[in-house]
DNA sequence: ATCAATGCAAACCTTTTGCACGCGT
DNA sequence: ACGCGTGCAAAAGGTTTGCATTGAT
């Protein structure tokens, strides 16, 4: 690889929140035998900062302007690392396959609304689950659910 | 076309709620200069006998059975129609792209217990965004929500 | 030194499209 | 006869994988 890792820092950690955030994400991959990389720490990075849906295309894209060779190979395996240890969440809608978004700091159950123009979030309060009186069907297992409320944030009509 | 089309039924059509919800359907279809080809009237049917979410592939692979030269383009093109027009849902969960189900007689709103095994579905008791409070974020304009709940049904598991 | 991470290229899978022909109306 | 529907083939997206090399620890 020609071009240099960055593994402290890029430019605009100018973010306690978000540093205290990274250090935790990092500490657990760490702890795994995973290594640090710049390109892994630029994802979680990017994903923090940006907070919000992002698809793998957009990633790698604005990621390209600091490591130019960067694939979307490197992209889809690092989003798969940090999805299955829960760092990242993962969502399906409008077009062009799965966005990804780094997954809130108090890592508690949650629901979002979702700005299908920019892919920014606000938490929803409370969770249907609980609120709705579900009774499965008699047999059903249930295992997950999911709920999104789509639209348009102030910012995007 | 060497193969023969079946414009009037195929074998299975021995419910009477599936029949008139076919010819419902169909109506819709007709009105509008669309035509009742053998194809198209046979995706309505499966999916009404089936009752679940089935993805393009599996819908392929059951009708080949009878068209053996049906092609995907086909499915697709007609799934998307069917879509477009109301008598089918769309939705992506698991491996493998979209799934697809007929739309529930009534028409009315609802959500599902799927199970993610055979795609299976029952109707969930009400809807979140009647029951929970839901007040947007200031700026927020909703125009959609998603609520499903995932587990596998007493035959699957 | 070791083992994970990466780039490259190719493959894979689902879905879409252009075109000429066939079929429902 | 008209115009939608279909098959074929090819392409377009998004995502994954094998392999050799590079890099973090």
């Amino acid at each position: 690889m020609s071009q240099k890792d960055h593994p402290q820092a890029h430019d605009h950690e100018h973010n306690h929140s978000h540093a205290d955030a990274k250090d935790k994400f990092l500490e657990r991959l760490k702890e795994q035998g995973f290594k640090l990389t710049g390109k892994r720490q630029m994802i979680v990075d990017t994903l923090l900062e940006e907070d919000r849906y992002i698809s793998a295309k957009e990633l790698l894209e604005r990621m390209q302007k600091v490591f130019p060779r960067l694939s979307f190979d490197t992209v889809y395996r690092n989003l798969h690392l940090l999805k299955v240890e829960g760092i990242i969440e993962e969502s399906t809608f409008g077009d062009g396959g799965s966005k990804y978004r780094i997954t809130c700091d108090t890592n508690q159950h949650h629901h979002h609304y979702i700005c299908t123009v920019c892919g920014k979030t606000e938490l929803v309060e409370g969770c249907p689950m609980d609120l709705l009186g579900i009774t499965a069907p008699r047999g059903f297992q249930i295992e997950s659910h999911r709920f999104e409320i789509f639209g348009q944030c102030g910012e995007c009509h």
